[in-house]
Formats: C-alpha cells, structure tokens, sequence
DNA sequence: TCCATAGTTCAACGAATATCGAAATATTGG
DNA sequence: CCAATATTTCGATATTCGTTGAACTATGGA
C-alpha cells in the first residue's frame, strides 16, 4: 500500500460520521447495507451520506453496488487490511521493537533492568 | 478509546508530512529525536513542522521533552496500539468473521454453498 | 551581557471540508 | 406514462487545514 493511499484511507476514517458508517457496513458484512439504511440508522441527511461514501469510495473502503432501487454499500475489508498492515509495519516491524498479534508493543525499554519483558511474545 | 480519540488520531495521522513524522519517531524509538532533525530529515520548515508536532500531541501519538536547547518528540506507542485495537475490533470483533493476528479477514464468502463459515471463530 | 541556536507563536491566505437546500437522476409500481 | 422512492448532483456557506514570513522565547556559550 502506497503512503498516498494509506494517508487517503486514514483521511477517510477520520471523520465521526465516516467511521461509523463504515463501522455499520462492517457489522452488515459482505451483504452490505442500502444507503437510506445508514442514513436512517445514524440520522444523515441523504445528501450528507452521499458525500461521505464518496470520500469512503474513492480511499477503497467501501464498494457499491445497485439492488433495485437501493444502492448497497459494503465494506472492502481489503483495504482496511492493507491499512492495519501498513500501520503495524511501520509501528513495529523493521524497527528495533517486536509487535504482539495487532498489540504493537511499544517495547518500551526503560534504562533500568528490564530486560526481559514479554518481548518475547512473538 | 473513545470514538472521538480515534477520529483525533486518524486525523493526526492522514497527512503526508504528519504521517512521515510519527514514521520517523516510530524508528528513532522510545528515545525520540530532536524537532530539528525532523525538519531536516523531511525538508520541512520548522514553524510547519511545529504546527504539525501540535496536532500530533494533541492526539496523543507524541510527547516532548526539553534536552538543552533541544526538544526531543517521541512515539507514544501505547496510543498507536489503542487505535489499532479499536480499528481491528470494528472490523473484526463482535462481527460475524474471524480476525486473524492482524489480518482482519473479510470472511469472503462466495454466494454458493458456504453456510458454515467460520463463524464460530470468535 | 551579547550572540547564536532551537523552536514556537502570530497573522494571513488559499485550499479543502462538512453540511444544507433545492434540483436532477434512476428505478419500480400502477 | 405518471407518481413515488432512493440517491446523487449542484450551488452556497461557514469552518478547518497547511503553509509561509516575521516576530518572539528559551537555552547555552563566549
């Protein structure tokens, strides 16, 4: 994953009313959810929403597809996949720290006698 | 973490010249680096890279200290770990998919035949 | 004390954001 | 074809953001 798209999902994200309608479309999974059902659930005005799945589209976060009259916005797990890699990297790997499952332990090595921590967990 | 703690981290991090910072003090480790090698590193101007340190404190990814004359920025680790926890608990945790380490699998589910998924995972 | 170094603060400005109301578009049912 | 539904597109607007130049503050050395 490119800096620039990194930067472009976590732009996406950081945003209340982005992140949870991408939190919906996560908890709806791959079916996904109708665009009026988010607006519903979270209280947007339907041309607000429409601004915000944009946003979430274009940093690949989300896909839409056309059900009838609804269009179905779903999470693209993908991306966000790429997003905690890319994260963790750049927390943990190729530096002098190790990284727990998704804990990213800071390794943080005060300069007494602490040797031996859990730094060995992975 | 509070959802308005993440969306203030998110931010913090989905800028070019911010993200290219915390990545630079994520590798100088626990001990950090002085203001002014950071500018230097990134060819920032220092009153940019002032205005950016701010956002990344008031985020809580950072912290300073004073070193002679210098001010040293350093990762604050734990924060980065809070986010991620939070991202991969919305994207995995509490739904319907298993999460690997830190793969947060989609649960891509063909449309055929697959009723039993690993549903049981969690 | 005077000066150089290391960063910050301030004011300004163009660019990007988030939201709103109104109008436009696509799809289905009658 | 017409009306209703579901959502997008289009201005407009207030707000926030990122950068710059200039001035200010703090620390250490001569």
């Amino acid at each position: 994953m490119e800096q620039t798209d990194v930067v472009a999902a976590l732009a996406a994200l950081a945003q209340e009313n982005r992140l949870q309608t991408y939190r919906l479309l996560v908890q709806a999974g791959p079916e996904g959810m109708p665009a009026g059902q988010v607006a519903s659930e979270l209280g947007l005005a339907p041309n607000t929403l429409s601004f915000h799945f944009d946003r979430l589209r274009q940093a690949g976060l989300v896909t839409v597809r056309r059900e009838g009259r609804s269009l179905i916005y779903a999470a693209q797990f993908d991306t966000m996949n790429a997003l905690l890699g890319y994260l963790t990297e750049n927390c943990c790997r190729g530096v002098s720290m190790s990284c727990a499952p998704q804990t990213c332990a800071p390794a943080a090595r005060q300069p007494k006698t602490l040797s031996k921590r859990k730094t060995e967990t992975v």
